[in-house]
DNA sequence: GCAAGATGCGCC
DNA sequence: AAAGGGCGCATCTTGC
């Protein structure tokens, strides 16, 4: 039976679903559940809920295009007396059952994907700030009803359709999912009260710095011709033309490496350099606190969102505008003046001391640490507990890499069995702090979906290794056409040279690549659709060839084929390593959902999820091995896969 | 006044 | 021959 709610909301007062959470938004004083509509195919009743017989429900399967707002609702109205309580079986969310079969969250373009039908969604847009009945002519008022009735009728359609081809363990996540963001977690609000007022301070200790907020009594030539604003970009620029250096380099076009270049060279000079980017991160933090701090319910608890299917691999993602899954991983650190510490040498040398000695040196004012905010309710304790490597084990299993298999089952790490199974390493046992086993992780993780020696300059640069430092100035190689040598430059040759050998030492990965590459591409004209071990689909639609201008070395342009699929709405360039990236992605998603399934069976609570990271609220009495048990489980469909977890318990949540 | 695009920030 | 990383969200600018 398909329930649906149409409630009060106006744009213009900023009451919507856009501004507020569910929760925040039924607890509302504006909250008002004008009309339901209920569908279990036979029978379709559409009016309001004080005149709806609710004992209609009792004992039946319920089914919501988005559970997670229908069910709040129902919730709010047994609160404030407008509903019975109900015993419903179950309440299944037809929102989540369209992601998993086709990508598609929002009703209509499910509905128009799956049925080939435009759902008009223009009465619900016209109901924008309109009370009920009254703000709706008689016309109006029908026309309501009829689009509440259809959304029901769609609603259950799609369970009809499609419920069967949605697997038990995927309903299951779906299901726990949507409990997890009800349920929310137990937040330290008298920290949280901290957090606000500390990260305010240093935020308005920020724009002090900022030359275009700092003065209200300047010249006022900032506020003639310019809008002040904190990161406004056209301040930027009057601010470096005023003090005579270049604009600063764009990161995502010009490169982190050009950034940074220019903020080494005038930032020491320019503090506001510095006070820029700490501007947006404190205020991404104070924002988020603030939200947090409207959320809470009296017991100190906080809904959040989290989407089921929320990327096209199946990983969850984030939701709400609090976002568990992105928050910082290490505390921010207000330093002796009263700023964000951005020497992160500083940082980690402080984080260590408080590890080690139990406090902050003397020059840490105040520590803002978002995971600390998330604590275990009381009475129970918190777990946190993720896997190890998934994505190498995956990547191996699914290349038929039996050998290194063998050895991680041996228990070798996962890089040093790399390094002896696909290397060519016969010494002896690695020193994990040695260059060359951070050099092998690098090509572990990063060379595994096909990056080329460039790319791969970057990664081994963010781990920590300069792989261009012994570069020749110079190489010298034969001209093709005319078979005299010629001077080129040496820079990249060491990275090509690790490329070319991982790839040559990895024949069965190349394959892979290879297969997946042509098959996407013999697939041109239709659909390519990617069967995973759990028996789930990938898919990437409407497959099709397209010509790209770039630049050859010499900036000429060169044209370039390339392959294009459609996930997410939009067509995206496809390959062999990246359709390789997806499938062990979307692989290990699987194997982690299995998990979390299986920690609920054993009865313990997870709280929420972050790509392969559960984080539980147990009793008392569970131990870190408990859960690592259970996280180290291997699906049979993956048989011989070694699966490998860490669990600790923790005061709060951390990493 | 709103939507869309560009840019940045944070995580895995 | 090589080969854009994914997600969400805030701020600011520009175009309609």
């Amino acid at each position: 039976m398909s329930v649906d709610f149409e409630t009060f909301f106006s744009s213009k007062l900023h009451y919507s679903l856009r501004n507020l959470i569910a929760e925040s938004y039924c607890k509302h004083e504006l909250f008002d559940a004008y009309m339901l509509s209920v569908c279990d195919g036979g029978t379709m009743w559409a009016g309001h809920p004080r005149d709806f017989n609710w004992s209609a429900l009792e004992g039946r399967r319920l089914l919501s295009h988005n559970r997670f707002f229908d069910n709040t609702v129902y919730n709010e109205l047994v609160k404030r007396n407008l509903a019975p309580k109900i015993n419903y079986s179950s309440w299944e969310c037809t929102a989540n059952l369209t992601s998993y079969i086709c990508n598609r969250r929002a009703l209509d373009t499910a509905v128009e994907f799956l049925f080939g039908v435009k759902v008009d969604k223009s009465a619900r847009a016209n109901a924008d700030g309109k009370h009920w009945p009254n703000d709706f002519s008689e016309s109006e008022r029908a026309t309501m009803l009829k689009y509440a009735s259809q959304d029901a009728v769609w609603c259950y359609r799609l369970w009809e359709k499609y419920g069967e081809q949605w697997p038990e363990i995927e309903r299951r996540l779906s299901t726990q999912t949507i409990n997890q963001g009800m349920r929310g977690v137990q937040i330290n609000t008298e920290l949280l009260n901290d957090y606000i007022v500390q990260s305010h301070e240093v935020k308005a200790n920020t724009e002090k710095v900022l030359p275009w907020l700092a003065d209200p009594e300047d010249d006022g030539s900032w506020n003639e011709e310019f809008d002040p604003k904190p990161t406004s970009t056209k301040c930027i620029a009057e601010q470096c033309r005023r003090v005579g250096i270049p604009s600063p380099p764009v990161k995502s076009t010009e490169g982190e490496e050009v950034f940074e270049e220019w903020e080494i060279l005038y930032g020491p000079k320019h503090p506001w350099i510095a006070a820029l980017s700490s501007w947006r991160s404190l205020n991404k933090l104070y924002k988020t606190f603030v939200l947090m701090k409207s959320r809470l319910r009296d017991d100190g608890t906080m809904p959040f969102g989290l989407k089921y299917m929320g990327a096209h691999t199946g990983r969850w993602s984030g939701a709400e505008r609090v976002n568990l899954q992105n928050q910082r991983k290490k505390p921010l650190l207000v330093n002796e003046i009263g700023l964000m510490e951005i020497d992160e040498n500083r940082i980690d040398a402080a984080l260590l001391d408080k590890k080690r000695l139990g406090k902050f040196p003397g020059w840490v004012k105040y520590s803002l640490d978002f995971r600390a905010l998330i604590i275990p309710r009381p009475g129970k304790i918190m777990i946190v507990s993720d896997l190890a490597q998934i994505e190498p084990r995956v990547l191996a299993w699914l290349c038929g890499n039996t050998v290194l298999l063998d050895m991680i089952r041996g228990g070798l790490s996962v890089y040093e069995a790399f390094s002896r199974a696909n290397m060519g390493y016969v010494g002896g046992k690695l020193d994990k702090d040695s260059d060359f086993y951070k050099l092998i992780k690098i090509q572990v993780l990063g060379l595994g979906y096909q990056a080329g020696w460039e790319k791969f300059v970057t990664i081994a640069a963010a781990g920590g290794i300069d792989i261009t430092k012994d570069d020749p100035e110079w190489i010298e190689v034969p001209d093709p056409h005319t078979g005299e040598t010629k001077k080129i430059s040496g820079y990249g040759k060491r990275s090509r040279e690790i490329v070319a050998d991982f790839r040559e030492k990895n024949p069965k990965l190349v394959k892979f690549w290879a297969d997946l590459d042509s098959s996407f591409k013999r697939s041109i004209g239709s659909d390519f659709i990617v069967t995973l071990p759990s028996g789930r689909k990938l898919s990437y639609r409407k497959v099709r060839s397209s010509i790209r201008l770039t630049a050859d070395k010499n900036g000429r342009p060169v044209k370039k084929w390339v392959f294009l699929g459609e996930s997410d709405g939009r067509h995206k360039i496809c390959y062999g390593g990246k359709l390789t990236e997806n499938v062990i992605q979307a692989t290990a998603r699987d194997i982690f959902g299995a998990h979390l399934i299986a920690l609920e069976d054993a009865g313990h609570t997870v709280l929420y999820s972050s790509h392969d990271e559960a984080i539980c609220e147990c009793a008392p009495e569970t131990t870190a091995e408990e859960i690592e048990l259970i996280m180290s489980r291997c699906p049979d469909w993956i048989e011989g896969l070694p699966v490998a977890a860490e669990a600790r318990i923790v005061p709060h949540y951390t990493k």
